[in-house]
DNA sequence: TTGACAACAGACCAGCTGGTCGGTATCTTG
DNA sequence: CAAGATACCGACCAGCTGGTCTGTTGTCAA
């Protein structure tokens, strides 16, 4: 019976782990096997023993850390969302970069889906799999904000949901390119001016700077 | 004295479209100085005459079309626009994809951004200065759009304009790995709304879908 | 006419790519 | 304990990468 913490169960982890890291830093296509190989201490043999190839690697990528983690920070969070308006703007202060290689590297997600959805099905079917689910949890969490009357009742939740997720890749995207933290919270005081849009009482919206 | 249209000039412009045509499809990393040679039905020694190696084609491919494509099809439209938030809908209309082709490859700029800025200083400074050109114009045309009256004088023009533009490039990256024109619909339906936003008499929003 | 240089042509190269495969150690199970 | 499977090792490989270099041809000024 699988252990669970088998050494080989950490082998294989170690393997998606420091995969992750590289195509975070490098892209998929411009990441390394050599260098995951190197840099998680393992050797091809259990690398390719574990994966049938470098796109199934990436794939386990995309399913065993970046949809769990989008998940657990995004969807789940969201849930039981009452005050989408709020709960948006609070997960995204949760998630300011903690560093400036953070910054500078991007989101994991869109950027293996820039990079790969035009060039394989199996990485655009993933990707896509997850931001679907990504703007049905904010669609509903919108929906449940009409309901409550924390949100007007005159957006179409679906479309402000794509828009928001959309958004938020953009913003993250600029600041990425800027490297600058500055543009970051530039970029980011318009979408918190947005979601403040999203208010019933259109009290004159807030200062975010 | 060059004449303008002499042969090497034909040949350095056949390998800068071919090249620009590779990195669109394939990414920078992904794209292949071999394909393009083939493709511009020309020979390494007229590739590494032109031009000094892969990193200085991209750079002449930003510089030589990326650039003046930017200039031409988003600044200068906008240059003396007093009514941005109508001018800059009928840009948005203007650039809708024409093939599924274009809408699956995504914005040639924000591709090159989100791969290249992290890993090449000569990209990254390319790249971000024609955001920072196209930034300015949007909100000198917002700023305009203020004095004139038809744009609400509350807002932030620079803030305004970082967030539009990011807010475009997430929209396109959204529609390019959903491989979706639906979604790109839906997504610019957002944009437009945000945009009516941006006027003074904020009567009820027009419809957009 | 001649010399110099630009504009190619294309064979060649070292280095890296993802991937294979025969072998071995370790672990599991009967 | 035996036997079989799992986990891993690492030398090896074909193919492609960006890039070089020698050689040829065309152009054009002196």
């Amino acid at each position: 019976m699988p252990t669970g913490s088998s050494n080989a169960e950490k082998t294989r982890r170690r393997i998606l782990d420091t995969a992750f890291d590289e195509f975070h830093r490098n892209g998929f296509q411009g990441g390394s096997i050599n260098r995951i190989v190197a840099d998680a201490e393992i050797t091809k043999g259990a690398l390719f023993h574990h994966f049938k190839g470098k796109n199934e690697l990436g794939y386990q990528v995309i399913d065993e850390l970046i949809r769990p983690h989008v998940e657990k920070c995004w969807i789940e969070p969201l849930a039981e969302s009452i005050d989408p308006v709020e709960d948006i703007k609070r997960l995204l202060q949760d998630h300011r970069p903690e560093s400036r290689d953070e910054l500078c590297r991007g989101c994991p997600l869109n950027n293996l889906a820039q990079e790969m959805s035009p060039l394989d099905e199996g990485f655009r079917k993933r990707i896509n799999g997850i931001y679907d689910d990504w703007r049905k949890a904010f669609a509903q969490a919108l929906k449940r904000g009409i309901k409550s009357g924390k949100v007007r009742a005159d957006i179409d939740p679906a479309q402000t949901a794509t828009f928001i997720i959309a958004a938020m890749a953009g913003i993250i995207g600029t600041a990425k390119s800027a490297q600058s933290v500055e543009l970051l919270q530039t970029a980011a005081g318009g979408l918190y001016q947005y979601l403040d849009s999203l208010s019933p009482t259109s009290a004159p919206s807030p200062q975010h700077n």
